[in-house]
Order: structure tokens, then sequence, then C-alpha cells
RNA sequence: GGAGAGGUGGCAGAGUGGCCGAAUGCACCGCCUUGCUAAGGCGACGUACCUUCACGGGUACCGGGGGUUCGAAUCCCCCCCUCUCCGCCA
């Protein structure tokens, strides 16, 4: 959510800004919104006033005699009529205004490129040789499949498509990734979480998953509960409705949790193996803080510093870049996406993104703290991915495979895996 | 799932139709007094919006939403949450 007070005197930022996104629909709402501002804002002297003599009249009344009374009622009575009328409007404008609001997406930032979609993103810098094999290489479903780490078929029958089993050392890998991940984050500060991965619509819309985002929600209509796609949502939500002191600030929070995506409308993309599947598990990292532009680019280098540290850690060749504007979500103001190099899919492909909203989710949650000695205000926001598994068993699969289809385990994951420098058996 | 109790300001806790944006205590902040591992006195002390050069004034908010009433923290309805007991259960 926008402030509404930057709305009002920078209109053209946040038309421009919805444009860059390639979203014109919301461009739209920045024009309504203000619309309905300008309404409610001429009503509202209007509205209090009134309040106010029903208010003054109401206690008047209960001091008169008997026969005043009756008479001062029926003045009472139509002073309520009145206001009643506008009070359904008022409340009917602030409805529409909220939802309005709710639909103008946060400002790109200047150094956000153009662009329509990941093919524009722009390189930022790339990190670690990608490896010369003097074999044929495979891909990870051809390796895991032999090894008997991997069936798509039971899964597909018994849980649809982009499903998966994992099976033996693939679950150990799939593992240790995942607890390497949340050990470094916690090295680095971070506090972790187990959220909860069913969580309300406020949530859901607080982060600005919604609205937009439901095709891609599993929702439990019983219960009115979404499963969460990503643990940013509720680690996010945590301080809603709080005022943090800022010498609390900043929090970081590293979450492990499972995910999920309907991946709807990719029928037919990345439909092989572990790349696009419905369910996988992710450590995240999320940070709160006060309301800087500086400490928000500083964290936001840091996040990002603390993903690229887990993938130099494993031993792989990855990019950062820079996205673009047709490639950024509703609610971002400029992200990174990192960019592991996967020899199947003979490109880098998205393993990380890491996003930073400044107040835009804050005020959709309402996080604030109070500075020293001020008024409240609302905190800035970041989350990055530290590690989403099976889709990093992908680049860790086939980047460090043998001729044979053994796989070579990278020296820091050992220490989760008994020690063992080499998965599987030879089967090729 | 069944029965009951409850949700009030940072915390505790009073308030059952107008004198309540809300007693009191604690915490926090400022000033004063005193003095030594402290205490006492005085004052200020929620959030948001509108308005005023300013002092100030107005409105809304007592878990959320709706209703009754001239008037609701207080009465009624729905929802959410917490606690106790029973049932069921990983």
């Amino acid at each position: 959510m926008l402030d509404i007070k930057v709305l009002r005197e920078n209109p053209d930022a946040a038309r421009a800004g919805a444009v860059k996104k390639h979203m014109p629909d919301r461009a739209a709402a920045v024009d309504r919104a203000l619309a309905l501002d300008a309404e409610l804002r001429a009503m509202t002297p209007r509205i209090d006033a009134m309040r106010s003599e029903q208010k003054a009249g109401g206690k008047k009344l209960g001091k008169l005699n008997p026969e005043e009374r009756e008479a001062f009622l029926q003045t009472q009575k139509e002073l309520k009529a009145r206001l009643s009328v506008l009070d359904d409007e008022e409340k009917q404008l602030k409805h529409n205004l909220a939802e309005q609001l709710g639909l103008i997406p946060n400002i790109p930032d200047p150094e956000v490129p153009d662009g329509k979609d990941d093919s524009q993103n722009v390189l930022v810098r790339e990190v670690g040789t990608v490896r010369e094999f003097d074999f044929k290489v495979r891909p990870h479903y051809d390796i895991g499949e032999a090894q008997g780490w991997l069936d798509f078929t039971r899964a597909a029958a018994m849980a649809g498509s982009r499903n998966y089993i994992l099976f033996g050392d693939l679950v150990l890998l799939h593992d240790a990734v995942l607890r390497f991940a949340v050990d470094l984050l916690v090295e680095r500060g971070f506090v972790p979480i187990e959220p909860p991965l069913l969580v309300r619509d406020a949530a859901m819309f607080g982060t600005g998953f919604f609205p937009g985002g439901e095709e891609q929600t599993y929702r439990c209509e019983k219960d009115g509960l979404n499963l969460i796609g990503t643990s940013e949502v509720p680690v996010t939500s945590l301080h809603s409705g709080e005022i943090l002191s800022e010498k609390d600030l900043p929090k970081k929070y590293v979450a492990r949790s499972a995910c999920f995506r309907r991946e709807a409308g990719t029928y037919g993309k990345d439909t092989r193996g572990l790349y696009r599947v419905h369910q996988f598990h992710k450590v995240e990292q999320v940070i709160v803080d006060i309301a800087s532009k500086e400490r928000s680019l500083e964290h936001h280098e840091s996040i990002v510093q603390n993903a690229e540290a887990l993938l130099q850690a494993c031993e792989l060749p990855y990019r950062v870049v820079n996205v673009c504007g047709g490639d950024l979500g509703v609610p971002q103001a400029m992200k990174y996406d990192i960019e592991t190099w996967m020899p199947s899919r003979d490109s880098y492909s998205e393993t990380h993104s890491a996003s930073r909203f400044y107040d835009y989710q804050s005020r959709r949650l309402n996080i604030r703290y109070r500075p020293e000695g001020g008024k409240p205000l609302f905190c800035h926001t970041l989350n990055n991915t530290v590690a989403a598994s099976p889709r990093i068993l992908i680049p860790l699969l086939e980047n460090h495979q043998n001729a044979d289809g053994t796989i070579n385990v990278p020296e820091r994951l050992r220490q989760y895996l008994g020690g063992r420098e080499v998965l599987g058996k030879p089967v090729f």
C-alpha cells in the first residue's frame, strides 16, 4: 500500500510505476483512488460536524424535562436520519478507497530496468566457473531415476502432475542443504522460525499476494485459510498490528517451511523434473527494520550475499540479475534474482529472489515502530530465499555429477551427510 | 465437537445506557525535593483523520463486523481469539 499523501502529491510516479511493471489496469486504480479520496475528504468535515451536533444534542437531551424533551427528541431523530445516510456513504467510500489503494503496486526504484519479462533482466555479476564436462552430461531426472532417488510416475498417480517423490540419499541431500541454509543464517544473527503454513486472507493481502495471486494459491475454503507459497507471508506478518521499539530493530528471521503453489497457467512450461513443482521446501530470510532507505539498501545487499554464500559453499556457479519492471511483482520496489547454472537447461535459472519493499508491506500489515521520542512510523521489510529445494537439487546433482551417475558432495554439506563425499552407486 | 468464562490504553485492572477516550496501580518520560545500592512531590503520558500561524478545537476507535437507541465500552446478533472442563486425536 502506498501512502495516500504521497499519492496525492505525486500521482504520476504511481501511474508510471504501474506502467513500468506492465500493469496498466492497476495504473488506472491510481485515478480511481484519488477520486474517491477527494470525495471522502470533502465529506469528512461535514460529517464530523454533524456527529458533533448529534453528540452534544444527545447529552443535552438527557437533562431536559419531559415536555421540552419530546420536541427536542424529534429534532434529534431527524438529525440521526440525515446522518445515517451520510454514514453509509462514508463507509462505502472508505471501503472502495481501500480496495483501489490495495490494487496500486509499489513504485519500482529508478535503477529497475525497463523490460517486459525475465528475458530483459540485467546482469549484475556472474560468479563461479561453469564446469567443462568430458562426458555426456545427464539431466537431474535421469540421474535421479537411475539412482532410485526420484519417482515422478507414482507421484503423478497419487497426487497429479508437477509432483515428485524423493527417496534415499536424495532425501538426505535435500534435508542437508536446507539445514545448512538455516545454520548459515543463524550464524549470521537470524532468529529461526517455524511458521504456520495455513494463513488467513489478511496475511496474504498484507504481503501483497492478494488481490491478484488467488489463482496461484491453494485455499481451504472450509476454514477460509490459504496454504502459503512462501514463508515470507507468515514471517512478515509476524508483527502485524504492533508498534515495535526502535531499539529492537532490525528484526532478522530465517524460516524453513513447506511451500505450495498451484502453478496455474504454466501448463507445458518446465514440465520435466524438479524445476516447477506444486510443493517444495524453502528457507527464507526476512528483515523488518526502521524506515530508512539507506538501511534497506544495505540489508538488500546483505541478504543477497547470504544467499551467495550458500551457493558458493555448494560450489555452484550463479549469476545475479537486476529484475526488470515487467518481471517485478506488485509489492516489490526492487528485486535481485539469483540464477544458478543448470546444465540440463543449458542456462542460469532462477533459484533465489531477493526483494525490498520499503513500507509497502508494513502499511498493509500495519507494522510500525516508534522512533526515539517521535510518532510511530511504518517499518521497512525485505526478504530473500536462502535455499529452495528440490529446485536447488537440480544444480547440485547436475553440476556435481560423475560419468557413472554418482554425485560429489560439496565439502560444506558433508557434515550433514555423515561425512560422505559421494552419493549413489555407479549406474551408467 | 459439547459446556462455561472472558477479550478495555505498554502491563495490571475498574467501569453494565448519558457525568467515559475511559478510574486506579505499575511502567515510561520531564521537572522538583532529597540523597547513595533508594524514596517522595508535581506534571505529561494511546492511535488515526479533519481543523488552527499557534494555544487549541472536532471526529472515530474499549477484539472485528452488524443492530437497537436521541445517546453504546456497557444491551442484542454474527465472527475471531484466549482460558477452564468434557469428548476426540497426530
